[in-house]
DNA sequence: GCCGCGCTACTCGGATAAGCCATGTCCGAGTTGAGTTGG
DNA sequence: CCAACTCAACTCGGACATGGCTTATCCGAGTAGCGCGGC
């Protein structure tokens, strides 16, 4: 099981753009810059933040990217699901129907034990994500880097 | 993120197993057949499941595998671990170190807080697995299926 | 009848090829702001 | 001096190559049971 580095990046992100949330948009090269990242690539995900509500992009000079929301109703859930996408991890292929012995479909209304018991996992790892606000991460930040973010939302 | 398959094949494989703890072992193409799996792919996922400790092997004629330690002692964590190894979905690249205003790295002696929180979602999800032995997964199997699990240990 | 030996068949274990998704990149459409020119 | 037009540069958005990991497979090493032959 591996995450994509995508929600890193968009994290990190969202959190920048928490740190000025009614000022002018930031543009996707200053955020690449920021972290150092691959540009395009980087765009990618934002993309995906703006198709989920998460972001909002404007279009043109001085355009760029700002919250959808105040960074209060945020979560950190919302922002990991734009990326990777809401599909448990876990997909039951009903293996108990197969092979010697298989149990009929019509025994098989409930989902099966091994698939509840990953699901209460995923929903527990969900759960924790949806308890932290973006808001909630920036006012943790230490003061460097909280300074640095605001200097990369100020224009210029 | 995606979770192998091979985690609810080996899941249900123990939980089979559990079935009949102290009994004879149940060879690769026994189970691979009782769930109609591939077998040498199965086979690859049950040395993962030995290596760790969860199983147990035996060659031979009458061989197979059996589980290494009584099912109230064998979690479903483990068996997860097991296959898909103990490593965070999420690895920190530690990018508020790059690009412009990177913070230096004497700052940087604690965990990012974008990192923590993924962090604090792993553990939740890691106790909620923790949190279930193979041995409740097994009472906690319709009537069915563990008639044809006994069935599935049964030599012949 | 009993013991020892060899064989066979079955088991697991590691090393070896394809397929798919995350990664990384590019170019095109759209929009806004500034500069210029005419009134 | 003001307003409208043109242009240009900057933005986002979707379509196109590449690599690594999951999936899938094969063959070899080892072992235990079974049958056979000798005593």
């Amino acid at each position: 099981m591996k995450l994509s580095q995508g929600v890193e990046w968009g994290l990190h992100c969202v959190v920048l753009l928490a740190q000025d949330p009614d000022g002018a948009p930031v543009s996707r090269r200053t955020l690449a810059q920021q972290f150092a990242l691959p540009e395009t690539y980087l765009a990618k995900h934002l993309q995906a933040l703006v198709r989920s509500g998460v972001l909002q992009a404007t279009s043109g000079p001085k355009g760029g990217f700002r919250l959808a929301r105040p960074p209060e109703e945020i979560t950190a859930l919302d922002v990991l699901e734009a990326i990777e996408g809401s599909a448990s991890p876990f997909v039951c292929q009903e293996i108990r129907q197969r092979g010697t012995g298989g149990v009929p479909p019509e025994e098989c209304r409930l989902p099966c034990t091994v698939s509840s018991v990953m699901a209460a996992a995923h929903e527990a790892w969900r759960a924790s994500l949806r308890g932290v606000t973006v808001a909630e991460i920036r006012e943790r930040l230490p003061k460097n880097v909280r300074e640095r973010d605001v200097r990369a939302t100020a224009p210029g």
